[in-house]
DNA sequence: GCCAACGTTGGC
DNA sequence: GCCAACGTTGGC
């Protein structure tokens, strides 16, 4: 069973677009442990949400797919923090912001908004479909 | 080991 | 631009 990420980029800096140009990138530079910890835990075959942040509207934008699992920053010159490979699978038919998760009953307890600095969190399987499911509504 | 000071992230 | 939350650093 893959198991569902969420994993925040300011499109100023890195944004869906530019991962859709270029058809993979390496996701990299995560210096908190927790979210590091989390790149450790991906698997191949995984999914995430782009999570556009620092925007009017932060919001999940796309869906992309984990297509190596973690491996050396190589931003990193200690080696030590890790990153993964990633892809583009869809963008999501419409964006779903922080605020419509925020509002949604089923989605409190997500560990976005339970830690709104965690750049990389999990998301449970019961939050990834609702979420889709707001993305089509 | 505690805590104050400071820096960073990210929502608003 | 402001502020809350959180992490890190360094004095003691």
């Amino acid at each position: 069973m893959p198991q569902f990420w969420l994993m925040k980029s300011e499109p100023a800096e890195y944004g869906w677009d530019d991962l859709v140009r270029h058809g993979t990138a390496v996701w990299e530079g995560v210096r908190n442990h927790q979210a590091a910890n989390n790149l450790r835990a991906m698997a191949v075959g995984d999914e995430a949400l782009f999570y556009h942040s620092a925007v009017a509207t932060p919001a999940a934008v796309g869906i992309m797919r984990i297509s190596a699992a973690a491996f050396p920053d190589p931003t990193d010159d200690g080696g030590s923090w890790p990153a993964v490979r990633v892809e583009p699978v869809r963008p999501l038919a419409r964006p779903v912001s922080l605020r419509a998760m925020k509002g949604e009953g089923g989605l409190s307890d997500m560990a976005i908004i339970r830690q709104s600095r965690l750049s990389v969190a999990p998301v449970r399987p019961s939050e990834w479909a609702r979420i889709l499911s707001m993305a089509e509504a």
